[in-house]
DNA sequence: CGAAAGCTCCCCCGAACGAGGGATGAACTG
DNA sequence: CAGTTCATCCCTCGTTCGGGGGAGCTTTCG
């Protein structure tokens, strides 16, 4: 079914350690039952965390959330039925004091930046070793806020760059899938003049050499899927 | 599948085990801790498995599979220092009984067809639940192939389609990092015209309607990295 | 209110692209 | 040996891109 129920009790340290009065309840969201193995693991050999509650997209994550209120939320981005980054939104309207760390494969900038915006306290790379992320969990369960070294510096060097907007992001989606501006524009229902404004605004936006280009940069950056 | 179940399975086979001795001997090679520490847990689950070695990119794997010669490697294609098709053809090249189970994020099918070729026994996608990689396991161990379905109808899918060469992969490689055909041709020291072919031969290959469409069918079948 | 940002449309024009053809030599393969 | 694949180069020609302008309209926000 949807999130279930984690099997603590496997682990004997865990029941001992719900006497002590402050664990750490996590909920882990993510698409890969392998990775939440592995945070799984990681948490269970932390006596001051526990795992209370796992979810395996958007949808899942807000369900459990509003049922177990964790302290801290490790949230995948790239999630099928709601991405992570709604998800973030979704809980955070809810739940202001809700404190998410976003994990993810990629250190796609604008993913980090919409994070941040969408309101998580951290966000940490899934290559990351078990120190950085137990490190990270008590800093931000602590209040802080923690980003990632590599992660900060790349956000550093978008940040003056401007966001594509709603529209841009939908014309370079449709270039993406191999469509011509005249293409565009009739799915769209605008004229061609249109589209080749908002390309030429994307190009711009990218630093890209040409409409290949820039849907490559779009992709590396996660400000497209493909 | 309850976690009692998982118990009950698990007391079962171990007495069988005990009598017989026979533990799967595996190495795992992936440059992400946390997925090996998910993948650690699973085999420590099953008690027919046994971890022995753990490795994070091709040269370790290598290296570890010289030392411990394991029944079966899960191997992730994508790694720093020898990526994952190349470290399988190398093992396989000293241990041609080598039995190695592909693991990816993706499904490129392309990369599939590169592992498959270069000697792997199964092609898996990390999003596959616990009871299906150990099955795997299980069975590439008894000496059968296992191919995820999903990965066999998308191989399937491409199976008639031409592989580009490697010469059309250069240039694709170069178009997609934002090159003209006549930047191209200066880079590879060739004329603009013999670009423009093997971007028409891609074009047809690839079934795509323009260059920015290549390059996108292109990296999702694993063809090209970006 | 007035400024700023976003979406829309229009012009010109040179460069790049892609669909047609065709051709040659090298290298591998049955 | 003939056949095939690969890589290389050449031609034409219509279409598409992309850089350079300008401009009207709505929404948002201080």
């Amino acid at each position: 079914m949807g999130w279930r129920e984690v099997r603590a009790a496997r682990s004997g340290i865990l029941h001992a350690m719900n006497a002590m009065e402050s664990n750490i309840r996590i909920l882990v969201a993510d698409d890969h039952p392998l990775l939440r193995e592995g945070l799984s693991g990681m948490i269970a050999g932390q006596p001051d965390m526990k795992l209370v509650a796992e979810a395996e997209n958007g949808e899942q994550a807000l369900q459990a959330f509003r049922t177990h209120q964790p302290d801290i939320t490790l949230m995948d981005v790239q999630m099928p039925r709601m991405n992570g980054i709604d998800a973030i939104s979704a809980i955070r309207a809810e739940f202001p004091a809700a404190r998410i760390i976003v994990l993810t494969t990629y250190k796609g900038d604008v993913q980090a930046l919409r994070a941040i915006k969408a309101g998580a306290s951290g966000y940490l790379l899934k290559s990351m070793l078990r120190k950085d992320l137990v490190e990270t969990i008590r800093s931000v369960h602590a209040g802080r806020r923690r980003i990632s070294a590599d992660i900060a510096s790349e956000m550093a060097e978008h940040m003056a760059d401007d966001e594509l907007t709603a529209r841009e992001r939908d014309v370079l989606s449709r270039v993406a899938a191999g469509n011509a501006n005249k293409e565009v524009a009739v799915q769209m229902g605008i004229s061609e003049e249109t589209v080749k404004t908002h390309m030429k605004n994307v190009l711009t936006k990218l630093s890209a050499k040409d409409r290949t280009h820039a849907v490559v940069v779009a992709v590396r950056r996660g400000i497209i899927d493909i």
